[in-house]
DNA sequence: GGAAATAAAGATAAAAAAGTCTTTTATTCG
DNA sequence: CGAATAAAAGACTTTTTTATCTTTATTTCC
């Protein structure tokens, strides 16, 4: 459904978002450890994230990632559309371009309807909603 | 949401079973164009379908693919499992190889719901029931 | 039986995605 | 300032997916 980098990149986020939520940074390690990534795959991905404003970062001692408040809000949508793209909310489900209202492929309408059922669980979901939840221990970012 | 081979799959067998629903058998040159796929990667992916049985297929002059009447009662559920295997059935959507309801990401249960629709969808939609309108030009396979 | 047609099989190539390693830049703190 | 720390950047490798090309096997029809 996402790519490995969405996948890893959701799990990171939410795991800052709980980790940071006291005003404190959290070093790429750590999150890795954390989600059960490959170091240096995440460390890229947060890097581009970074870039787009959608995590904070600082270097040197007592540096690390952290989420501001407007991040905290941001969607999952917000995150997959990030890293994927928009073609799963957008695109056609057997591949076709042009797939339309006016020239549709055989489950058009099915399809619709369940990339916005994707779309509004993604949308609805807030990355600093979890945390609670997470601490916890009643939801899970690894394994 | 699937793998290109699995959508040109599902292309082509709607449209082998809309083309040899009168007996007659279709080319693979012609199966290529009528879905505007690669002839020798559809060609690939139909001999793997072949082998599995979910179409059926003749060498030699008049040969070419069809379906027979099992094969038209096969749902799109049984073409996406045979390519793309059941992850998109059964995976977690965080990537995390052991989400369970005992040790939930945090969207478990939302992605068990978009799931379970997805597989409802494809399960309901089998092969030969397009023919109609794909013929009247309602439904497009290609573009 | 031989030529032509057609799918099957196998080998290879190209592109994309996933993952790793090394070097550079920025920051902190003594 | 200088050492240590941590992210940023860049280069590279591996794996997977997608796509292409060539050869082989089967079938038909004369």
């Amino acid at each position: 459904m996402f790519s490995k980098a969405c996948e890893y990149a959701i799990r990171a986020l939410l795991f800052v978002a709980q980790k940071s939520k006291d005003g404190s940074k959290i070093g790429i390690k750590e999150i890795a450890k954390g989600i059960d990534s490959p170091e240096h795959f995440i460390a890229k991905i947060l890097q581009d994230l970074s870039r787009k404003g959608m995590v904070q970062s600082q270097k040197g001692p007592s540096g690390g990632f952290y989420l501001d408040q407007s991040s905290l809000n941001a969607s999952l949508a917000d995150v997959v559309r990030t890293v994927d793209g928009d073609s799963i909310f957008s695109g056609c489900g057997l591949g076709l371009k042009q797939c339309s209202e006016a020239k549709p492929c055989p489950l058009h309408n099915e399809f619709k309807k369940i990339r916005d059922d994707i779309f509004n669980m993604l949308q609805t979901a807030k990355l600093g909603e979890f945390n609670g939840q997470l601490e916890k221990s009643k939801l899970f970012l690894k394994r």
